[in-house]
DNA sequence: AGGATGATCGTCT
DNA sequence: GACGATCATCCTC
Protein backbone atom coordinates (compact mmCIF):
# COMPACT_ATOMS: atom_id res chain seq x y z
CA UNK A 1 0.00 0.00 0.00
CA UNK A 2 1.12 3.57 -1.32
CA UNK A 3 0.79 6.87 1.37
CA UNK A 4 1.56 9.84 -0.42
CA UNK A 5 2.55 12.35 1.52
CA UNK A 6 -0.02 15.31 2.33
CA UNK A 7 1.10 18.81 1.06
CA UNK A 8 1.23 22.09 2.99
CA UNK A 9 -1.79 24.06 2.33
CA UNK A 10 -3.85 20.56 2.95
CA UNK A 11 -4.05 21.30 7.01
CA UNK A 12 -5.64 24.21 7.85
CA UNK A 13 -3.61 26.22 10.57
CA UNK A 14 -6.23 26.78 13.58
CA UNK A 15 -6.44 24.52 16.49
CA UNK A 16 -9.83 23.14 16.11
CA UNK A 17 -10.12 23.02 12.91
CA UNK A 18 -7.09 20.96 12.24
CA UNK A 19 -7.63 18.48 14.93
CA UNK A 20 -10.91 17.98 12.55
CA UNK A 21 -8.79 17.74 9.26
CA UNK A 22 -6.49 15.05 10.89
CA UNK A 23 -9.37 12.66 11.52
CA UNK A 24 -8.98 10.24 8.79
CA UNK A 25 -6.02 10.78 7.59
CA UNK A 26 -3.12 8.50 7.63
CA UNK A 27 0.18 8.94 10.23
CA UNK A 28 3.21 6.97 8.18
CA UNK A 29 6.18 5.67 10.56
CA UNK A 30 8.87 4.26 8.43
CA UNK A 31 12.26 2.87 9.69
CA UNK A 32 14.39 0.14 8.88
CA UNK A 33 12.23 -2.64 10.78
CA UNK A 34 9.34 -1.73 7.92
CA UNK A 35 6.09 0.72 7.98
CA UNK A 36 3.52 1.29 10.42
CA UNK A 37 1.00 3.27 9.86
CA UNK A 38 -2.70 4.13 11.25
CA UNK A 39 -5.81 6.14 10.52
CA UNK A 40 -6.30 9.28 13.14
CA UNK A 41 -9.70 8.07 14.72
CA UNK A 42 -9.36 10.85 17.75
CA UNK A 43 -7.46 14.13 18.51
CA UNK A 44 -7.83 17.00 21.32
CA UNK A 45 -7.00 20.54 20.65
CA UNK A 46 -5.35 22.56 23.00
CA UNK A 47 -5.67 26.75 22.01
CA UNK A 48 -4.04 29.35 22.39
CA UNK A 49 -4.24 31.23 26.07
CA UNK A 50 -5.71 27.34 27.41
CA UNK A 51 -4.51 26.48 30.79
CA UNK A 52 -4.33 22.91 29.76
CA UNK A 53 -2.01 23.44 26.71
CA UNK A 54 1.46 23.29 27.73
CA UNK A 55 2.28 26.28 25.88
CA UNK A 56 0.27 28.27 28.50
CA UNK A 57 2.91 29.05 30.75
CA UNK A 58 5.28 30.24 28.70
CA UNK A 59 7.71 29.06 25.86
CA UNK A 60 10.52 26.54 27.83
CA UNK A 61 12.79 24.24 26.17
CA UNK A 62 9.97 21.75 26.21
CA UNK A 63 7.21 23.46 24.72
CA UNK A 64 9.40 25.64 22.41
CA UNK A 65 8.26 23.63 19.01
CA UNK A 66 4.83 24.75 19.98
CA UNK A 67 5.39 28.20 19.43
CA UNK A 68 7.04 27.56 16.09
CA UNK A 69 5.46 27.34 13.00
CA UNK A 70 2.23 25.14 12.09
CA UNK A 71 1.93 21.40 11.26
CA UNK A 72 5.41 20.40 13.38
CA UNK A 73 6.12 17.21 15.46
CA UNK A 74 5.43 18.00 19.55
CA UNK A 75 6.84 15.23 21.22
CA UNK A 76 6.86 14.88 24.60
CA UNK A 77 7.27 12.60 27.54
CA UNK A 78 4.80 12.15 30.10
CA UNK A 79 5.03 10.08 33.62
CA UNK A 80 8.64 9.07 32.77
CA UNK A 81 6.65 6.10 30.76
CA UNK A 82 5.09 7.34 27.72
CA UNK A 83 5.41 9.70 24.40
CA UNK A 84 2.72 12.02 23.40
CA UNK A 85 2.34 12.90 19.79
CA UNK A 86 1.12 16.08 18.44
CA UNK A 87 1.15 19.08 15.58
CA UNK A 88 1.35 22.52 16.39
CA UNK A 89 -0.92 24.99 15.61
CA UNK A 90 -1.45 28.79 14.50
CA UNK A 91 0.80 31.02 13.48
CA UNK A 92 4.52 31.06 13.86
CA UNK A 93 4.79 32.92 17.90
CA UNK A 94 1.36 31.30 18.83
CA UNK A 95 1.79 28.80 20.96
CA UNK A 96 -1.16 25.63 20.60
CA UNK A 97 -1.35 22.46 19.12
CA UNK A 98 -3.15 19.25 18.67
CA UNK A 99 -2.86 16.26 20.44
CA UNK A 100 -3.54 12.59 18.37
CA UNK A 101 -4.51 10.21 20.84
CA UNK A 102 -5.72 7.05 18.93
CA UNK A 103 -5.32 5.47 15.63
CA UNK A 104 -6.53 2.67 13.22
CA UNK A 105 -3.61 0.34 12.22
CA UNK A 106 -3.82 -0.06 8.68
CA UNK A 107 -0.19 -1.39 8.02
CA UNK A 108 2.45 -3.42 9.86
CA UNK A 109 0.54 -4.85 12.45
CA UNK A 110 3.23 -7.42 13.00
CA UNK A 111 5.66 -4.98 13.45
CA UNK A 112 3.40 -2.68 16.08
CA UNK A 113 2.60 -5.81 17.79
CA UNK A 114 6.36 -6.30 18.57
CA UNK A 115 6.61 -2.64 19.85
CA UNK A 116 3.98 -2.90 21.62
CA UNK A 117 4.47 -6.64 23.34
CA UNK A 118 0.63 -7.00 22.48
CA UNK A 119 -1.15 -9.31 20.37
CA UNK A 120 -4.63 -7.05 21.19
CA UNK A 121 -5.41 -5.35 17.55
CA UNK A 122 -7.76 -2.73 19.14
CA UNK A 123 -5.49 -2.04 21.48
CA UNK A 124 -2.52 -1.47 19.49
CA UNK A 125 -2.43 2.27 19.11
CA UNK A 126 -5.52 3.25 21.25
CA UNK A 127 -4.41 5.90 23.78
CA UNK A 128 -1.16 8.82 22.67
CA UNK A 129 1.11 6.64 24.53
CA UNK A 130 0.14 3.21 22.61
CA UNK A 131 0.37 4.92 19.06
CA UNK A 132 3.94 6.38 19.75
CA UNK A 133 4.86 2.96 21.28
CA UNK A 134 3.51 1.23 18.45
CA UNK A 135 4.95 3.85 15.65
CA UNK A 136 8.33 3.76 17.61
CA UNK A 137 8.05 7.90 18.18
CA UNK A 138 10.19 9.68 20.59
CA UNK A 139 10.89 12.81 21.83
CA UNK A 140 14.15 12.48 18.95
CA UNK A 141 11.20 13.65 16.43
CA UNK A 142 10.64 16.52 18.43
CA UNK A 143 10.29 19.75 15.65
CA UNK A 144 10.63 17.13 12.44
CA UNK A 145 8.30 18.67 9.61
CA UNK A 146 6.04 16.02 8.19
CA UNK A 147 5.80 17.35 5.10
CA UNK A 148 9.66 16.84 4.63
CA UNK A 149 10.55 14.16 7.54
CA UNK A 150 11.57 10.73 5.73
CA UNK A 151 10.77 8.58 8.73
CA UNK A 152 7.53 9.88 9.53
CA UNK A 153 4.97 11.69 7.33
CA UNK A 154 0.83 12.27 7.10
CA UNK A 155 -0.98 10.74 4.16
CA UNK A 156 -4.45 11.29 2.87
CA UNK A 157 -6.73 8.80 2.89
CA UNK A 158 -10.05 9.63 1.45
CA UNK A 159 -12.71 11.02 3.37
CA UNK A 160 -13.33 9.57 6.74
CA UNK A 161 -16.40 6.86 7.09
CA UNK A 162 -17.84 8.30 9.99
CA UNK A 163 -18.98 11.19 11.65
CA UNK A 164 -17.21 13.05 13.95
CA UNK A 165 -18.27 13.92 17.63
CA UNK A 166 -16.75 15.81 20.61
CA UNK A 167 -16.21 15.26 24.25
CA UNK A 168 -14.07 17.14 27.27
CA UNK A 169 -10.65 16.02 27.16
CA UNK A 170 -9.50 12.89 28.57
CA UNK A 171 -6.99 13.84 31.99
CA UNK A 172 -6.75 17.24 31.94
CA UNK A 173 -8.18 18.80 35.35
CA UNK A 174 -7.33 22.55 33.32
CA UNK A 175 -10.33 23.51 31.58
CA UNK A 176 -12.20 20.11 32.26
CA UNK A 177 -15.83 21.24 30.64
CA UNK A 178 -14.45 22.17 27.10
CA UNK A 179 -15.07 19.98 24.56
CA UNK A 180 -12.28 19.90 22.59
CA UNK A 181 -11.70 16.12 21.68
CA UNK A 182 -12.50 15.24 18.83
CA UNK A 183 -13.24 11.76 17.19
CA UNK A 184 -14.54 9.64 14.73
CA UNK A 185 -18.08 8.02 15.84
CA UNK A 186 -18.00 4.58 16.77
CA UNK A 187 -14.62 3.33 16.12
CA UNK A 188 -13.56 0.85 18.42
CA UNK A 189 -10.11 2.02 18.13
CA UNK A 190 -10.69 5.25 19.93
CA UNK A 191 -9.75 5.75 23.70
CA UNK A 192 -11.28 6.26 26.79
CA UNK A 193 -13.96 4.66 28.55
CA UNK A 194 -17.10 3.63 26.79
CA UNK A 195 -19.22 6.61 28.73
CA UNK A 196 -16.93 8.78 26.88
CA UNK A 197 -17.83 7.68 23.38
CA UNK A 198 -21.66 8.08 22.23
CA UNK A 199 -22.07 6.69 19.26
C1' DA B 1 20.43 21.00 44.53
C1' DG B 2 15.92 19.24 45.59
C1' DG B 3 10.99 18.58 45.25
C1' DA B 4 6.60 18.45 42.80
C1' DT B 5 4.27 17.38 38.72
C1' DG B 6 2.04 15.06 34.74
C1' DA B 7 -2.47 15.59 27.72
C1' DT B 8 -0.45 7.52 30.59
C1' DC B 9 -0.26 2.58 30.91
C1' DG B 10 -0.29 -1.99 32.72
C1' DT B 11 -1.53 -4.74 36.43
C1' DC B 12 -4.17 -6.08 40.16
C1' DT B 13 -8.51 -6.62 42.96
C1' DG C 1 -11.88 1.20 39.87
C1' DA C 2 -7.39 1.89 42.18
C1' DC C 3 -2.53 2.19 42.27
C1' DG C 4 2.39 2.37 41.32
C1' DA C 5 6.05 2.96 37.82
C1' DT C 6 9.31 6.29 36.21
C1' DC C 7 11.77 10.56 34.67
C1' DA C 8 12.28 14.89 32.00
C1' DT C 9 11.06 19.23 33.06
C1' DC C 10 10.15 23.27 35.67
C1' DC C 11 10.02 26.00 39.75
C1' DT C 12 11.82 27.31 44.21
C1' DC C 13 15.36 27.72 47.57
Amino acid sequence: MIFSRLRPGQLPVETRALARALLGRVLVRANDDGVTAGRIVETEAYLPGDPACHAFRGMTARNATLFGPPHRAYVYLIYGTSYCFNLSSEPDGKGAGVLVRALEPIEGLELMERRRATHTQRDLCRGPGRLCRALAIDRAFDGTDPFTDARLWLADAGVLGARIRRSPRIGVTAAAERRLRFYAAGSPYVSGAFRLNPA
